[in-house]
DNA sequence: TTTTTCATACCAATCGGTCGGTATATTTTA
DNA sequence: TAAAATATACCGACCGATTGGTATGAAAAA
């Protein structure tokens, strides 16, 4: 039990950084994250970190991603079985969001958007990553929407990319507010109030 | 013309730093500004800084002060001249909304979205600033909504107060989703729908 | 033996904050 | 009303701690 491959050591030792950076991030942010706080969180040193991350930035890059890959596991549990009502996986998209807040003790954040509103400005290279994810959601919802108006026209045709953004800036936006609240019940009324204002657009 | 009162010299210099913390904290954050650079976009040194403020702390608390007096200055004037039509004042509100984006070129940010997301977990007394200025802000919407309602019954009561809060959220997100895509155009968007989902919620 | 993985020691720069001292404004006293 | 005493505003050097990042070498795998 004891030799390990050099590509399992990698592997654990990314692991590692990646799951101690997300955690740091999500309680303090990017800037306020140091590389010496991630390496002991995650029992190593700056010799490992920098082996293994060429700057503070690639690693930013890499948490988006790792985020990106973990978000997007969960919601593409929305479209696991086939449509049996138009919004069926429109409401399994809902679900799984509210989900995620009330199996979530503490707060409900985002690492996307907290890099978003940090780094925006000041890095393009992460302002990009960022935008990217920002856009997968938005095409993940988009996609959701538009297979439901093929399903049922809904009563008046709408921009299903254009509405997906409105979500997704409702769902960034109660995930920031309900922060400062502390107060995570916001998110999931806001939730239900986008479902069914969803819902009134395909209603008869 | 040389003399000046120290009321006067302490308002100017506070100013001065109130505003440099302003522009830096929107363009590169909370934490990613120094004291030292404030210092010197003002003009000032530290020993002036830490004269006026007692640390950064007490700094960012005044910064969101002197925010929300900027902001509830732009949304008053929703409310200046009587209401003629019900939703008169809501559709003010929203146009006051839309022209702080579309008459600013450059990104629109604000500051206490980005102090939530930098400090809501760190900072309790930073913490609780936004959550009060985030409330203020409900507050507002909410009595506008109120206020409609009074005028024209909607054609299904609601709870002012949840709208607001959702409005809120979609306001914040907004900003955040489109400083990180570099789009103002999706904010106005985002307002335009939510414009015509409250409409939706009186018309007869 | 060569390459990869990681620890140790170190770097210049910057962090928030303190401190002694000076200049200016205001109040008190003569 | 002028001088003296005090309070306020501000400067700039300095503090220990921490920042992101590097150079070197040892252990471990190939």
């Amino acid at each position: 039990m004891k030799k390990k491959s050099q590509e399992q050591r990698t592997a654990e030792t990314r692991r590692k950084i990646l799951d101690a950076t997300r955690d740091l991030v999500l309680r303090q942010g990017f800037t306020a994250t140091g590389v010496d706080q991630i390496c002991r969180e995650a029992g190593l040193t700056k010799g490992a970190f920098f082996h293994h991350f060429k700057s503070k930035e690639a690693l930013g890059l890499a948490a988006l991603a790792d985020w990106g890959d973990f978000g997007m596991g969960l919601y593409a549990e929305a479209t696991r079985e086939p449509l049996k009502e138009p919004l069926d996986h429109v409401h399994r998209f809902f679900d799984i969001m509210t989900g995620f807040v009330q199996g979530n003790e503490g707060p409900v954040t985002c690492v996307v958007g907290i890099i978003s509103q940090e780094m925006s400005l000041t890095n393009p290279n992460l302002r990009e990553e960022c935008a990217k994810h920002l856009e997968v959601w938005t095409d993940f919802a988009a996609r959701l929407l538009d297979e439901a108006k093929q399903a049922c026209p809904p009563r008046a045709d709408f921009d299903s990319r254009e509405l997906a953004w409105f979500l997704n800036s409702l769902w960034q936006g109660s995930m920031l507010v309900s922060k400062a609240r502390q107060e995570p019940d916001i998110i999931v009324k806001n939730l239900q109030r986008a479902r069914a204002y969803v819902d009134n657009l395909f209603a008869v």
